[in-house]
DNA sequence: TTTTAAAATGAGCGATCGCTTATTTATTTT
DNA sequence: AAAATAAATAAGCGATCGCTCATTTTAAAA
């Protein structure tokens, strides 16, 4: 028997991001995938069952790849400044290096293919910065009430300069380049906010 | 001769916001958003030159009301931390008060339509915002190398709460509503953060 | 009351949508 | 080499899309 060809697939992932990273949901079309990826529209249904398991599935995919990439060389047990820059620098790090899957999620986010993206990351986070806030909390570096609180002093200000320069352009209007200098500079607020 | 219905018009607004609102721009139709507008799919094309032009404009309308209530009962003048407040209070209120109108605006934020927005608001907060930091500055109530980072660290975690608040779920998987006390925390920890 | 002109509409156009089916192609097993 | 089987495809289905047109309705102007 006919065994899989691995590049059709693959191929059907990479230009169906590229493709919602580019135009958004509302043009994405199985058709217009399908010329673009150089297969036939019947092909995508032999890997998924509809577009909405097409979607689904390359997002819960991208998902898990994204967060395991926030927290490499990461550990609950760093001190709260050093733990919490590599989560930073991991975010930035995404951002540069797969443009195209962080803009993919980017248009993801408000729809309703969003919502399991939005859950998975949010236990993930959970999970994972549960132990290290509480770590940090044990250790005297740093006081808080809520973890919706923590998570929005502590990433929002990143997760914003990291939107900037996706689209590079800004409050300013002038175009926008997340430079380690300017990092760094917010990176100083957000932990002086933090510390007791 | 026969005079235009603003019933009408209004109808079609209303329910173009409460639709993309609700489902999203992917299934966002004319022939739906005119059923249920109680009107013609033609007489939509009365007001509106196209699917695009009906979005644009609304877009357009919408943010300016979105701004003006963002600077309501504020000024250039106060002090640091009282206009900062009231920006915040004026963009908790209106995501509270306009529920939909703010899941719209999110909604269209990444996709095209929301170019033109993103930059209104940008020259809009830089116009204001421009005297105002400068003032503060001026006074040595705060410090600050760059807009962006200003922004990030003074609005964003506002705004990820916001988010928060409207979506009805957090990272702790919980229901979060945004009250004045969570406010006034995260207010504090951004106050620490840039001030001096 | 009649005329006039724009508002409003129902019906439906061509194009594209998501998706299926009948058939062919490729590759392993016998 | 033949049989078997799943991958892959071209063609196109019904449904819906954005949008238009021929016609009717409405209310001010004459």
């Amino acid at each position: 028997m006919r065994y899989r060809d691995e590049n059709k697939v693959q191929s059907i992932k990479q230009k169906a991001i590229e493709m919602i990273a580019g135009e958004g949901l509302e043009n994405f079309g199985i058709n217009r995938l399908a010329k673009s990826a150089g297969v036939s529209p019947a092909t995508i249904y032999i890997y998924y069952k509809d577009k909405e398991d097409l979607i689904n599935s390359i997002v819960q995919e991208e998902t898990e790849k994204w967060v395991a990439a926030l927290f490499r060389n990461f550990d609950p047990e760093m001190s709260f400044e050093e733990g919490l820059w590599v989560q930073w620098k991991n975010r930035a790090d995404s951002a540069i290096k797969h443009r195209d899957v962080n803009l993919f999620m980017e248009k993801i986010r408000n729809t309703s293919y969003g919502k399991d993206q939005q859950i998975k990351i949010s236990q993930c986070m959970a999970n994972f910065m549960g132990d290290f806030v509480k770590n940090a909390v044990k250790r005297g570096e740093i006081t808080f009430n809520t973890l919706e609180v923590y998570w929005a002093v502590a990433f929002a200000p990143l997760y914003t300069l990291v939107k900037f320069h996706q689209e590079g352009r800004s409050i300013s209007g002038r175009s926008f380049k997340l430079t380690e200098e300017i990092m760094r500079e917010t990176f100083n607020h957000v932990i002086k906010a933090l510390k007791k």
